[in-house]
RNA sequence: GCCCAGAUGGCGGAAUUGGCAGACGCAAUGGACUCAAAAUCCAUCGAUCGCAAGAUCAUGGGAGUUCGACUCUCCCUCUGGGCACCA
C-alpha cells in the first residue's frame, strides 16, 4: 500500500463523481433539500465557507444513505456593494470582477468534496434569475406591497446609497462603518409592516434557535397599547372644532398620573401649540436638536433636554389642564411622536420632571410600600388617586380606562411596531434594476411582464453620485422607454434593488432553476419546499431571515406558494476564529487559508477537523496542532487496510462494536453533533485496530466514515475492497437493537453518594438480586461495618446507592 | 439598563438530560525504533497526601432541593452576543 496521499485521491474521485453526474438531483420520493446560505463571491473561499458547506455536507450524505432523495444546492449571491467597490478600486467592471470570482470560488467549492448539485446552481446576476426578482417586485407592486414614497432614509455618504434600517448598526453603515446621515428622498419600499403580526406570531410554527426568535421579536418590536386623544386647551387655531394631540401608550392605567405631555421636535403641532412669547426659545431649541446628529441624539447624549411650549392640553380622563413640552427624548417616528408623561411611573419622565420641576402624581400602589421614594415605580399594581378606578389592578385598569374613553371617541386599542417598511431602493449600479417606468402623464407604471428582464446595461462610468441619483441615470439610451399605459416617451426607474431582495427567494429557484416561464413550477416547488432544514450564520438572524419569510408569505398570499413559512427548521453554525482566538482578518495576519490546508492535509481532514473542534453552533479558534490529530486518524484508517482482513470466522465481538457505533454515529449526525460523531469514529478505530475484520465488516466501518471523509472512503472501498460501485451509493448500515442490549453492564456502587466500587452484572437483574450481590461483596462490606442501612437505591442496570 | 447564551484539566471539548466527571483529540513527559531527526508504536497524564493500596478535594463563586447535582432552584462574578430614551 502506498502512503496516504489525499491530494492525489481527492482530485481523482472529485472528477469521477462529476463525470458520473453523481449529485444531479431529480424529484423523487422522500425529497429533502438541505439548504445552506449561498456564498457572496468575494474572491476566495475562506475557512468559514468550509464550516458552512463541508460540515452540513456530512448530514446531506448521511440523509442520502438513509434513503432520502437529497438536494444539496448552492449558488452565488452576486450583486452588491462590496463587488462594486472592489471593481471601482481596480478600475474594472463589476461584472468581470464578479464572474472571475465565481469561477475561482466554484473551483474551490468543488475542492470541499461537498455533494453540491451544480446543475441547479443559481446566480443572482444572471438575467434569467433576476428576471424573476423583477417579476416578484411587480407582483408586490400589483398587490400594493411595493410603493414609492418620500421619506427620511439612512444615507451612507461614503457608499453614496440608502441603507435599510437593518443595515444601520449604532448609527453607522453596516458595510463600511461610516456615520449614517438622514436624507429625505423618494424611495421604493416593501410594506413589510403589513406582515408584522404574522412574522411575529408564526415564529411559533417553526423550529428556530431561541436566539433567532428573540432577535426577530426584538426587530419587529410589537407593543400592545392604546392611542389616546388629548384635547388642545384653548387652541389659538381651534376655529373649526376641537383639535387633539394623539399619544401612544402601553400604560393607559397610569393616565391619572399624566401630568404633562411631550412632543418630539419633529411633531407638526409644535409651532401651532407654542405661545407667541415662547416661539423664540422653541425655535432655538429646534435648531439645536437639528444640529445634533442621530448618533448624538440617540446613543451618546441621553441627558434630557426640552422646552415648554406654553400650550396646554386636557387630560381626557380627569379633565385636568396639563402643560405641553417639546423634548428630543421623544422619537418622532415611533408611535405618534407624542407621549403622555407619567413621571411617577416612568423613569424617563421622572428624570425630565425632576429636571424641569414638573408635578409628579402617584397613581399605582407599590407592591412593597416601604420601597424607594426616589425614582419611578414602573411595575404594575393597584390604582390609587384614580377616581372611579381606585383599587383596580393595572392590567384590568388599562382595558377599563380605554373602554371608557373609547365611548367618547377619545381612545382606541392599538398595536405599535419598531419594524419599518423595507426601503429597497439603492442608488448604485451593481444591482437588479427596479422594473418601473416613469411617465410625466401617467406617473409610475410597471414594466409589462413580457418585457422582463430589464437588463442591467453595461456602463463605462458606474461610479455613484452625490445627488442621490443612481449611476444608471447616466445611461441615456437605456433610461428611455415608452409608458406602458399611454405609449408616450417615458423614463426608466434608475434605482436598483437591495441585494436582500435577490436572496429573499433564491431557495425557491433551486427547485426549478432553469424555468423560463415561471419562477418555479408548482409541482417542483411542492416536491422540495418548504425547506426542512436551513443551516447558516447568526449574522442573518434578522435581516435575511425576516425578509425571506416576508417574501414567502407575500407569494403565498398571492397564490404562488402553498406554504407561508420558507424554512421549517433553522440551525446556526459558529464562527471560526484565528489561532490567536481573534476574529480572522488580514490586518491581524491570522487568516487560515483553506487552499494551503487542503494541500497539506486534504479535504477529508479539514472536514473532519471542523466537525471535531467543538459543537457546530459554537465555532472557536483554529488549532494548528488539533488538525494533526484528525490527519493521524485518517492515516491510521489507511494503514489499517494492510492488516489481514480475512480471518476464518466473522468475529461476533466486532459486529457488536460496529452495531453500537452505527446507532450512535447516525444519531450524532442527525442531531448535528458532528464533534461527538468524529470522536465516535475514533473510538471505533481504537476498539477495532487490534482485531481481525471481514471484508464486510471493514466495509461497514467505511460506510460510517463515508459522510465525513468521502474521498478516502471511496478510495478504500473501490480500490482496496474492490467494490464496483461507489460507496456513496450504499445504504447506511442497519443496526440491531437486540445486539445492543445483551451482555453484562457496569454497576456503580455508591455508599452515601460516593463511588466505592464497580461490578459487572448481568443486564436486567431485579433489585432483590442486585441487593444480595452488592451486600455480599467483600469490598463493600467494609464500609458497612457497624452501620444501619437506612435506604437502598437501585437504578436499573446503572447504579446502587447505599445510604447509611 | 434590558434580553439571550455561556463558564468543566495546560488546551479544544465529552457526559445516555438527575446517576462512574474529564470520553475523544491536542500538548506534555518517559520509553521503543533510528547514526540522528521526522513519522510510527508503547506507557503516564485534574489537584493534594501517599512507596503503594487508597484517601481527600475538584465542573466560575455562594447558598438550597435530593439518597445522589456539571445537570434543577435562588443570589453573585466574569465572558460572548443582541437590543437600547420604542412611551
Amino acid at each position: 500500500m502506498p502512503k496516504y496521499n489525499p491530494e492525489k485521491i481527492e482530485k481523482k474521485w472529485q472528477r469521477y463523481w462529476e463525470a458520473k453526474k453523481f449529485y444531479h438531483t431529480k424529484e423523487g420520493k422522500n425529497n429533502y433539500m438541505l439548504l445552506t446560505e449561498f456564498a457572496y463571491p468575494s474572491g476566495n473561499l475562506h475557512i468559514g465557507h468550509w464550516l458552512a458547506f463541508s460540515v452540513p455536507d456530512i448530514l446531506a450524505r448521511y440523509l442520502k444513505m438513509t434513503g432520502h432523495n437529497v438536494l444539496y444546492p448552492t449558488g452565488f449571491d452576486a450583486f452588491g456593494l462590496p463587488a462594486e467597490n472592489a471593481a471601482i478600486q481596480r478600475n474594472i467592471n463589476p461584472r468581470d470582477w464578479t464572474e472571475d470570482n465565481i469561477k475561482q470560488m466554484t473551483k474551490q467549492l468543488k475542492n470541499t468534496g461537498a455533494m453540491f448539485d451544480w446543475s441547479r446552481a443559481v446566480s443572482t446576476i444572471d438575467p434569467a434569475y433576476y428576471k424573476w426578482t423583477q417579476w416578484i417586485f411587480l407582483k408586490m407592486y400589483e398587490k400594493g406591497l411595493a410603493y414609492r414614497e418620500k421619506t427620511f432614509v439612512n444615507w451612507c455618504p461614503k457608499d453614496k446609497t440608502v441603507l435599510a434600517n437593518e443595515q444601520v448598526k449604532d448609527g453607522h453603515c453596516d458595510r463600511c462603518g461610516t456615520e449614517v446621515e438622514q436624507k429625505e428622498l423618494f424611495q421604493w419600499m416593501f410594506k413589510i409592516t403589513d406582515y408584522a403580526d404574522r412574522l411575529l406570531d408564526d415564529l411559533d410554527k417553526v423550529d428556530y434557535p431561541e436566539t433567532v426568535r428573540v432577535a426577530q421579536r426584538n426587530w419587529i418590536g410589537r407593543s400592545e397599547g392604546a392611542l389616546l386623544k388629548f384635547p388642545i386647551f384653548n387652541s389659538k387655531f381651534s376655529k373649526g372644532g376641537q383639535e387633539y394631540i394623539e399619544v401612544f401608550t402601553t400604560r393607559a392605567d397610569t393616565l391619572f398620573g399624566a401630568t404633562y405631555l411631550v412632543l418630539a421636535p419633529e411633531h407638526p403641532m409644535v409651532t401651532k401649540l407654542t405661545k407667541d412669547e415662547n416661539l423664540d426659545t422653541i425655535n432655538k431649541y429646534l435648531e439645536e436638536v437639528k444640529n445634533k446628529t442621530e448618533i448624538e441624539r440617540l446613543y451618546i447624549d441621553k441627558s434630557k433636554t426640552g422646552v415648554n411650549t406654553g400650550g396646554y392640553v386636557v387630560n381626557p380622563i380627569n379633565n385636568e389642564k396639563i402643560p405641553v413640552w417639546v423634548a428630543d427624548y421623544v422619537i418622532g417616528w415611533y408611535g405618534t411622536g407624542a407621549v403622555m408623561a407619567v413621571p411617577a411611573h416612568d423613569e424617563r419622565d421622572w428624570d425630565f420632571a425632576k429636571k424641569f420641576d414638573l408635578s409628579i402624581e402617584k397613581v399605582v400602589a407599590m407592591a412593597q410600600p416601604e420601597g424607594t421614594e426616589d425614582g419611578a415605580y414602573e411595575d404594575e399594581g393597584d390604582l390609587i388617586n384614580s377616581g372611579e378606578f381606585e383599587g383596580v389592578f393595572s392590567k384590568e385598569a388599562r382595558k377599563k380606562i380605554v373602554d371608557k374613553l373609547k365611548e367618547k371617541g377619545l381612545a382606541d386599542f392599538k398595536k405599535n411596531y419598531k419594524l419599518h417598511d423595507w426601503v429597497l431602493s439603492r442608488q448604485r449600479y451593481w444591482g437588479v434594476p427596479i422594473p418601473m417606468i416613469h411617465c410625466d402623464k401617467c406617473g409610475y407604471q410597471p414594466v409589462p411582464e413580457k418585457d422582463l428582464p430589464v437588463e442591467l446595461p453595461v456602463l463605462e462610468d458606474f461610479k455613484p453620485t452625490d445627488d442621490g441619483r443612481s449611476p444608471l441615470a447616466k445611461a441615456e439610451g437605456w433610461t428611455m422607454a415608452k409608458c406602458s399605459k399611454c405609449g408616450q416617451d417615458a423614463e426608466r426607474e434608475t434605482d436598483t434593488m437591495d441585494t436582500f431582495v435577490d436572496s429573499s427567494w433564491y431557495f425557491l429557484r433551486y427547485a426549478d432553476p432553469i424555468n423560463q416561464k415561471e419562477f418555479a413550477d408548482k409541482k417542483k416547488l411542492r416536491a422540495w419546499l418548504p425547506v426542512p432544514l436551513y443551516i447558516g450564520g447568526a449574522e442573518h438572524n434578522t435581516m435575511h431571515l425576516l425578509y425571506s419569510r416576508f417574501i414567502t408569505k407575500a407569494l403565498h398570499d398571492l397564490g404562488y406558494l402553498d406554504f407561508d413559512e420558507p424554512y421549517l427548521t433553522r440551525r446556526n453554525h459558529g464562527v471560526i476564529l484565528g489561532p490567536d482566538n481573534q476574529k480572522m482578518s488580514k490586518s491581524r495576519g491570522n487568516v487560515v487559508d483553506p487552499d494551503i490546508e487542503v494541500k497539506k492535509f486534504g479535504a477529508d481532514t479539514i472536514r473532519m477537523y471542523l466537525s471535531f473542534m467543538g459543537p457546530y453552533d459554537q465555532g472557536g479558534p483554529w488549532n494548528t496542532d488539533g488538525i494533526q490529530g484528525v490527519f493521524r486518524f485518517l492515516n491510521r484508517i489507511w494503514n489499517f487496510i494492510d492488516k489481514p482482513t480475512e480471518p476464518k470466522v466473522s468475529d461476533k465481538e466486532v459486529d457488536k462494536i460496529l452495531n453500537k457505533a452505527t446507532k450512535e454515529i447516525g444519531g450524532d449526525i442527525r442531531d448535528l453533533k458532528f464533534n461527538t460523531g468524529v470522536s465516535g469514529l475514533m473510538k471505533l478505530l481504537n476498539a477495532l485496530e487490534d482485531k481481525w475484520l471481514t471484508k464486510k465488516q471493514f466495509g461497514t466501518f467505511l460506510k460510517l466514515l463515508a459522510p465525513f471523509a468521502p474521498h478516502i472512503t471511496e478510495e478504500l472501498w473501490q480500490t482496496v475492497l474492490k467494490n464496483k460501485k461507489s460507496i456513496h451509493l450504499e445504504a447506511w448500515p442497519q443496526y440491531d437493537e437486540a445486539l445492543l442490549i445483551d451482555g453484562p453492564v457496569d454497576l456503580v456502587i455508591q455508599v452515601n453518594g460516593t463511588k466505592r466500587d464497580v461490578l459487572k452484572i448481568t443486564k436486567g437483574l431485579s433489585e432483590e438480586e442486585v441487593k444480595r450481590i452488592v451486600l455480599g461483596n467483600e469490598n463493600i462490606k467494609k464500609y458497612l461495618v457497624g452501620k444501619d442501612i437506612k435506604k437502598f437505591i437501585y437504578v436499573k442496570n446503572r447504579l446502587t446507592n447505599i445510604v447509611i
